[in-house]
DNA sequence: ATGCATCGCGCG
DNA sequence: AAAGCGCGCGATGCAT
């Protein structure tokens, strides 16, 4: 059974509908501040919510502490299906662009003005988007596709991602705030009053100082430092440390270290601590499907960029554990399942860089690592590009897989994950120069930019079935575990075994410590079942690494 | 004062 | 000229 819910200035109105997609009963219209009650009642049924936008509906269930099992969230399912390839034919791919198709969640539009819905008139058809309509076209251009169950995974675990997003934001990253400031004194100093520079950070430039014979550089400022450390005599294009690295001179050591203690200060120092921490949660905005190849972002503190150094601050609570998963070598086995290539199978059988280095392709394991990311994204020189002719050799179903891919993006063509998302067409622009290069007597600059922009967008193309790939394993991953996490407790949502954290292909579960154990096994579990999902019977491994620790700063 | 591009660097 | 993908964010410096 499905319960399509819709906001209107009237109230909630919900509306059953049968698996067929068939229209159960009358609406029933629910007070807004009985919804909570209202869902948590229905839930016992084990409907999907079919929403437009997780986000404006979760989050208020959550705060009253109602869980819901599963959910169609109409934003990103219209998303995937608007731009899929497997349902490019359906009406819905064909419609004219509505509100649908705008990008930003709902939630985060202008509120709309009260005065032009006085008129009392049909509320529900009047609403800006209609879910009960919506709804009723993608199930059409889902069921008319080639593959029906392949978009309809994806559409799940989607909306799956969005309930995920909703309940790690409202759990919050477990973050010790006391912890945080000691790492803080320890690698910069005392807590600086005002814009005061810490004290290790004022030491280093001292030295820069005296080594370069000025008493005026504002290391901050990449021109300044830039004119300074010519006048020093340094041969460098630019500030960038891996080039800074190559250079003998005594002021690099001590630049490097600025450099680094600089950043961790501005990006995760006490300023970022008193505004992203609260209550002794980090608690960022997640936005599935926020990135072009299916992937999360998220806003708010950096919350993919959590440096290393500071992870020991990520502590879990007293009497609890955190369970820091990751999926080992993930991209490549995506490519080597999406390849059907079975020397790559084979070679991931262990760990797969190891196993590709069994194969005789590659002499080392940090040369098979760099041939396997050149495939992936495109290298052409260096290591990379240099060790691909021997990894084409061992492994010609994979490369040519993700060769395919450049050469569809290098014309202007789209690509599609295993469950069907799409890549976005190159824009205006794009198709302007390639025009505009391929006419009789196109000057050579121009046709050299052409081929340049040309390669660029077959990195990105070729990039994104595997990335993208990834990402769809990531929500399978998820998805699966979060519903044995359930099992695995009682009573509310955050008094159960719980996700607080996902960057990509790892994650963290905070959970009682006595059920640590058993979450390793459903994180095991998981992995296992997402990838029999998306790749059926392949003999693809996916083995995840897992750490059960007090902190973050011990994983890995 | 505010917006925008650039640099640089953190993460996968 | 970090070879090669995807992001977010802060400081700087210039434009408005």
């Amino acid at each position: 059974m499905y319960v399509v819910l819709t906001r209107s200035n009237r109230g909630v109105t919900a509306l059953r509908l049968d698996d067929a997609g068939s229209v159960l009963g009358e609406p029933e219209g629910v007070a807004e501040t009985e919804l909570p009650a209202w869902v948590g009642r229905v839930e016992r049924e084990r409907p999907r919510w079919v929403w437009d936008d997780s986000t404006r509906w979760y989050p208020a269930l959550l705060a009253a502490g109602v869980r819901v099992e599963r959910c169609v969230d109409l934003r990103l399912s219209h998303q995937i299906l608007r731009a899929s390839t497997l349902t490019a034919a359906s009406a819905l791919a064909n419609a004219p662009l509505g509100p649908w198709d705008n990008a930003t969640p709902l939630a985060e539009k202008a509120p709309a003005s009260g005065a032009l819905f006085d008129f009392d008139v049909e509320p529900a058809t009047d609403a800006p988007t209609d879910p009960v309509a919506e709804f009723a076209l993608q199930r059409e251009a889902v069921a008319g596709a080639a593959e029906p169950g392949r978009i309809g995974l994806l559409l799940a675990a989607e909306s799956a991602g969005a309930l995920i997003a909703c309940e790690i934001k409202a759990a919050g990253l477990p973050v010790r705030a006391d912890v945080h400031e000691g790492l803080l004194a320890e690698l910069l100093g005392d807590r600086p009053r005002g814009s005061e520079r810490p004290a290790r950070l004022e030491e280093l430039l001292e030295r820069m100082r005296a080594i370069l014979g000025t008493h005026d550089v504002n290391p901050d400022s990449p021109a300044e430092l830039l004119k300074a450390l010519r006048r020093g005599g340094l041969q460098v294009a630019s500030t960038r440390s891996w080039e800074l690295k190559e250079v003998n001179h005594p002021v690099v050591a001590p630049l490097l270290e600025y450099k680094k203690l600089s950043r961790l200060q501005t990006a995760n120092g006490w300023n970022w601590l008193d505004t992203w921490v609260a209550d002794g949660r980090f608690r960022p905005d997640y936005v599935p499907g926020g990135t072009a190849t299916g992937r999360w972002g998220a806003s708010g503190g950096g919350a993919l960029q959590l440096p290393k150094q500071v992870r020991g601050a990520v502590v879990a609570d007293p009497g609890w554990k955190l369970v820091v998963a990751d999926a080992a070598q993930l991209e490549p086995r995506v490519l080597s399942a999406l390849s059907a290539d079975r020397a790559m199978a084979e070679a991931g059988r262990g760990d797969l860089y190891e196993g590709i280095v069994a194969s005789g392709a590659v002499k080392t394991r940090a040369e098979a690592k760099v041939a396997m990311l050149g495939a992936m994204y495109g290298a052409t020189a260096g290591d990379g590009g240099r060790l691909m002719p021997a990894l084409t050799r061992a492994f010609p179903q994979a490369i040519a897989m993700v060769e395919g891919a450049a050469r569809t993006g290098e014309r202007g063509g789209t690509v599609t994950t295993r469950l069907g998302r799409s890549s976005p067409p190159p824009g205006e622009a794009w198709r302007e120069l390639q025009e505009g290069a391929s006419v009789q007597g196109a000057s050579d600059a121009l046709q050299r930019a052409a081929r340049t922009q040309s390669r660029s967008w077959g990195r990105f193309t070729r990039n994104f079935i595997v990335q993208g790939t990834a990402a769809e394993w990531a929500l399978c991953w998820m998805a699966g575990l979060r519903g044995r996490l359930w099992s695995l407790g009682t009573g509310q949502f955050a008094d159960r075994p719980h996700l607080v954290f996902f960057l990509h292909d790892e994650v963290i579960v905070h959970t009682p410590a006595e059920l640590a154990d058993s979450v390793v096994d459903e994180l095991r579990a998981a992995a296992s079942e997402a990838g029999r999902l998306i790749f059926g019977g392949l003999p693809v491994d996916f083995p995840i690494t897992t750490a059960v620790v007090d902190n973050y700063g011990q994983a890995k």
